[in-house]
DNA sequence: CCCGAACAGAAAATAGCTTTCAGACGTGAC
DNA sequence: GTCACGTCTGAAAGCTATTTTCTGTTCGGG
C-alpha cells in the first residue's frame, strides 16, 4: 500500500494579481493587506516563510494560510511556490533591450548578454541560411577525398585549423595552412579526387584565394567558406558555403562574428562526413577519446 | 540586533540543466540520479517535497538535501522555488522538440538545425552561469598585465591562439603556447604582474595545468577557463571562469561544445579589456584594420 | 446591555526540511 | 588477498515551517 501523493494544485499561477483584484472586496481587512501584498510583489514574497509574510503585513501566520485558501491554493506553500513561477515569468519577460551595441562604459554583465544574444543570433541566420545543398555537395567531396587542404589566415586560419583537427580524428588526411607560400606549393600537388577548402570571410583575402585558384586549376574540388558569396574567391569554388555577417561595430570586430558563423559550418561539414564515413569515423573518435584519456589525471 | 533575515539564494534559474551537465562529473552515483531528475523534469520535481523526490530517484531525504546544495542552493527549499520558476519559464518557452542527439541517417538538414539549436543553447547557458565577480578579476588583471601567456592543447588549443590574437590585437603583450615544454620554460619567467590563463575543457590535462602551476608559482595571476570548476587547474587558479557542457554523443565529441562555450567567455574578456583600455585599444583595432585592408584585392 | 457571528491571533499539532551518525562500499597500500 | 582508510549513503533524531485548533475580541442587531 502505497502512501497517498499529494497533488500540488496550481490554479492560476498567471493571473493572480487579477484574482487578488476580483476577491478583493469579499476578503476581510487582515487577508486584504496579505492578497495586496502578494499581488504587488511577488517575487519577495516568494523569499519569505509565513511567518516573514504574517510580519511583514502585520498579522499572523493563520491569516496569511487562510488567504492562500482564498486564493485557490491548498496551502500557503503551494501559493509560494506559484509566486515563484510567477516571478520567473515577469523577469523573462522583461526584453531586455538588447538591440544596441556594445559601448565603452556597458558593465561586463551588459557585455555578456550582448554578445552572447549576437551570437546566437550569428548561428540562428547561418543555419537558415546554409544551403544544404552545397552542404551535400561539400561533405560529399570530402568523405571521398584522397587529401584534403584548408587554407585560413588570420581568425579564419584558427577556423581552418579547427575543420582539419576535427578531420585527422575521423581518419582523413587533412592538413591546415595558414602559410600562403606553403600553400600554394602543396596546392600544385593536388589533382582531381583531392579537395581544398578556403575560409574567409571577406572572400577577398588574396592569401587565401590564391592556394584555391591553384587547388582548382589542378582539377581539386574546391569549396570557399566565406560571408560573401558573390566575392572574389567563389570564381575558383566549386561549392559555395555562406555564412552570415552580424552586426559589428568598433568593440566588436567582424572577425568576432564570422568566426561563430564559420565554426557552425565547419561542425556541420564535419558531422556530415562523419555520418558518411561511419565505420571508420566512429572508432577512429573513440580511439582519439582513449588515447587521450591518459593525458589528464 | 534584529533576527537574521534568511535571503533566498537563487544563483541560476535558467542554467539549471547546465549546471547539472557541468558538475555531473563530480556528483557520486546517487546525488547524480536526483540531479538528472530534477534536470529532466522540472515541474514534475517542484511538486514533491524533500520525501518524494527521494522516493521517486530510489535514494534518501539527505541526498537530496546534499544534491540542492551541490547545485548552489541553500537547501531543498529553495532549489524548489527556482525549480517552480524554471518550470514556469519553460511552460511559456514552448522548447521545440529539438532535443534528440544527432544519428547517423539524419538527413543534413537536420544535422544543421540540431547543432545550430545545441550551440544556441550552449551559449546561453554559459552567458547564465559565467560569474561576473570572476570576470571582472580577469579582465582587470589582463588589462593591467605586463605580459599574458595562454596556454591550451588540441581543441582549447585554438582558443587559447584566439584569445592571444585577439589581445595582441589591441596592443597587449600576449602569447600563446600548445607546446608543453616551451609552456613551461616560458612560464618560469613570470612574476607578479603577469597573467597566465590555462584554457581546458576537462580541467585535468596535464599539459597545460602544469605552466599554470609554474607561472602561479612564481607570483603571476593565473585564471582558469574550464568545464569542471572544481578540477585540478583551479587548485593554480586566482581566478575561475566557467564554461558550460552541453549534451555530447558519438558524432558530437564534447570538444565541439566546448568550444563555443570557451570562445564566447573568451569574447567577453577581449571585450571587457578592451573597454577597460580603450584610449589604446581603440586606435590600435582601427590600425589593425587598416593594415588588413591592402591584404583584399 | 446582552447575544451571536465573524475575525484575528496565540499556541498546539503536524508535516517537511536539515543534521547527525553509524554502517556499507570502494580503493589503494602492503 | 586483506587491511586500513576515506567516501558515500540512508535511518533516524532534531529542528523549522506550516497548518490546525481554539479562545479572546469586535461589531452589529435584538
Amino acid at each position: 500500500m502505497t502512501k497517498a501523493v499529494k497533488e500540488t494544485f496550481s490554479p492560476d499561477p498567471a493571473g493572480l494579481a487579477a484574482k487578488v483584484r476580483t476577491l478583493a472586496p469579499s476578503l476581510t481587512r487582515s487577508m486584504r493587506r496579505v492578497a495586496e501584498a502578494v499581488a504587488t510583489d511577488p517575487a519577495g514574497c516568494a523569499a519569505l516563510t509565513v511567518t516573514g509574510l504574517a510580519e511583514r503585513t502585520g498579522t499572523s501566520e493563520a491569516t496569511v494560510v487562510r488567504t492562500a485558501r482564498l486564493l485557490g491554493y491548498p496551502g500557503y506553500r503551494d501559493l509560494r511556490l506559484a509566486l515563484a513561477g510567477l516571478a520567473a515569468h515577469q523577469r523573462s519577460g522583461r526584453a531586455p533591450a538588447l538591440t544596441t551595441d556594445i559601448t565603452v562604459d556597458d558593465p561586463l554583465a551588459d557585455v555578456v548578454a550582448k554578445l552572447a544574444h549576437d551570437e546566437r543570433q550569428t548561428l540562428a541566420d547561418t543555419a537558415a541560411a546554409l544551403d544544404t545543398g552545397q552542404l551535400e555537395a561539400a561533405v560529399t567531396a570530402a568523405a571521398a577525398a584522397r587529401r584534403i587542404d584548408v587554407y585560413g589566415v588570420g581568425a579564419s586560419g584558427l577556423v581552418a585549423q579547427d575543420l582539419a583537427q576535427k578531420l585527422l580524428r575521423i581518419g582523413l588526411v587533412a592538413h591546415a595552412h595558414s602559410d600562403t607560400h606553403l600553400a600554394v606549393t602543396t596546392a600544385v600537388q593536388l589533382s582531381a579526387g583531392d579537395l581544398a577548402i578556403a575560409v574567409t570571410h571577406s572572400g577577398a583575402t588574396r592569401d587565401v584565394i590564391e592556394p584555391l585558384r591553384v587547388a582548382f586549376e589542378r582539377g581539386a574540388t574546391t569549396v570557399a567558406l566565406t560571408g560573401r558569396p558573390k566575392s572574389a574567391v567563389t570564381q575558383y569554388a566549386d561549392h559555395v558555403l555562406a555564412t552570415s555577417t552580424a552586426r559589428e561595430s568598433e568593440l566588436r570586430p567582424a572577425a568576432m562574428s564570422s568566426r561563430t558563423s564559420q565554426l557552425l559550418v565547419v561542425d556541420c561539414l564535419f558531422v556530415g562526413v562523419a555520418q558518411r564515413t561511419y565505420a571508420t569515423a566512429a572508432p577512429a573518435l573513440a580511439a582519439s577519446y582513449e588515447a587521450l584519456a591518459h593525458r589528464h589525471r
